[in-house]
DNA sequence: CTGTTAGCGCGTTCAT
DNA sequence: ATGAACGCGCTAACAG
């Protein structure tokens, strides 16, 4: 691989006008610039950047911290992420996390180490999470409330409510509810929008409807299976998530029930299949790409240094809705 | 934040000496590691991996390239990838190509320009392919026959010779195909296939039997639909990936057709959910995380520079009979 | 076992 | 507009 030094050997100049022609083009000479790129296409030369990023201290890479690289959800915020990086001229590295935090450590050390300059989380904050840390430039893209680090996020609990809401204004009272796992923070927040809109209209919380899942479709699978071997049967579903809906759909369906003349079902999310699902499932669009958008916007400002940085931004969400819900049988 | 000086500075010993103490431990002394550690400690110091890297012309890190991180037989190669690359200590920067050869593009140039060491490739050679470059070590993961660099693969037309032999041997003799893109590498390589298996048995292919698909869900569904449509229905069907089978499944079923008693129908990939399917799916598992971890050794040889490396790896599949597939109605 | 020295490739002064 | 010189933080070679 030849060098910048090669490079000014062969223009016959020094190695500060190669380098300039490159940063700077416009404080070198035309007749200079010309000369310095035929020589770069000679020579097939490759500035390193290792050396480039040493010197001005800054790797032009950011990490983002993915708890599972195959969820729709997440890939999208991550196209989101990846569009203003790219803008930006940074790196986008994929910490596949499997929500080990042996494995996020790792790529926290990155930012410690300076090989990336700063981190988008996409898990939700939680106890043991492993971000806020010293010297770790981060932001947390899809948030729950009481990030305690620089975050954006939508109001999962009043998204939650307004999913129940219409639940409740088409006449239902008996309500299942798959959850996420209990101690993820999404699964709170929206679980609280669901107590809410129940509360308001009076109608008691009971835990028996609530079936725990994992954001997973088979556990959206499973879920329905509780739901269809209960006596008291309920006459809507709110699915916390859409690829757990659309996995009680699967569940629902196959028992013969019919969606959604005898049973409702909502989701979260707006994936890409939901309006293809069948019936077109009624939920919540997240602006995902937006989520990732903003927070790499606020990410930039932070590695820029930019303080007056607000520090919360909390996105709008839209209600949708669509075949997969309507009045229960009377 | 402290640098190597600092530390060396407040042990009393030269830079060389902590350098060491970081790098081979056991060519300094138990007293001055111990003290070395503490002034580290005290001082939060971390070594400037760009720096160290810039210094050892190595970044430690390798790209995937990945046409659809969205993919669960990709995510499961990346698994077997990043198995590998943690225990030689490297990076592995994820390269989201959406198959868009102009952002594949910007990985390949991380290698260029030293950020990256080496490249795997998920996507199958074709003639478009940025891959093979000069100065750019890669290997493919998921090779077809004929890759021009290094490839790690299964034996794609003999593993869908076994299927359709399964499915002929059942007695079938109309076999619907679901084909991915046609001018897909793997497509080809598993046509070819089908055809040797349907030329032994004596059974003429016929054209209207192939149904074209793209590997996902919503494809298959379609190609279901092609099929029921027609007069004279194949009753079998192997499909080329688990998804498109799934899909079909789906499709057939929502009209009435019972698997395997009307129609048998045949995956490929074994993806975890292919258990689980209504019936189970009978398929072509691929050692996936095999494929992975194989092509990351591959690599991580001729990072190394080892040019004994054999440069193609051929990976055996196992072909899994399970309730999706039974003899045709007599 | 340890210190001294030199230099990786580049960008940025400060001269000219 | 251009060049000479320096140094970023670290490690390898050599000498002691």
């Amino acid at each position: 691989m030849s060098t910048i030094r090669d490079v000014a050997k062969e223009v016959g100049c020094s190695t500060a006008t190669v380098s300039r022609a490159l940063s700077h083009p416009e404080k070198v000479s035309k007749a200079s610039l010309k000369r310095i790129h035929a020589a770069i296409e000679k020579l097939q030369y490759r500035p390193n950047m290792l050396s480039q990023q040493f010197r001005n201290k800054q790797a032009n890479t950011i990490v983002i911290l993915v708890p599972d690289i195959a969820n729709l959800f997440f890939s999208t915020v991550i196209s989101g992420i990846e569009n203003v990086a790219q803008s930006k001229g940074f790196n986008v590295l994929l910490g596949d996390t499997r929500d080990s935090s042996e494995r996020e450590k790792n790529f926290i050390k990155l930012v410690e180490t300076k090989q990336a300059d700063g981190v988008i989380q996409l898990r939700p904050y939680s106890k043991n999470s492993m971000l806020p840390k010293k010297f770790v430039t981060a932001v947390n893209a899809c948030g729950c409330e009481d990030t305690p680090y620089p975050a954006v996020r939508i109001d999962n609990a009043d998204a939650a409510r307004q999913v129940t809401e219409h639940l409740i204004s088409l006449g239902h009272k008996k309500i299942g509810l798959i959850s996420g796992l209990t101690d993820n923070p999404h699964t709170i927040d929206r679980l609280k929008g669901y107590k809410q809109a129940l509360a308001q209209a009076g109608i008691e919380f009971d835990p028996a409807l609530v079936a725990e899942g994992d954001f997973t479709l088979w556990s959206g699978l499973n879920a329905s299976e509780h739901f269809i071997r209960m006596t008291d049967r309920p006459t809507a579903i709110f699915s916390m998530n859409d690829e757990m809906a659309i996995g009680a759909m699967k569940g629902l369906k196959a028992k013969g029930l019919k969606i959604p003349e005898d049973i409702s079902i909502a989701g979260f999310d707006d994936l890409e299949f939901s309006k293809y699902s069948d019936p077109p499932l009624t939920t919540v669009a997240q602006p995902a790409e937006k989520l990732g958008e903003k927070s790499a916007e606020l990410l930039f400002q932070l590695i820029d240094g930019e303080t007056s940085a607000q520090n919360e931004y909390v996105l709008p969400v839209e209600f949708i809705i669509r075949q997969s819900t309507a009045p229960p049988r009377s």
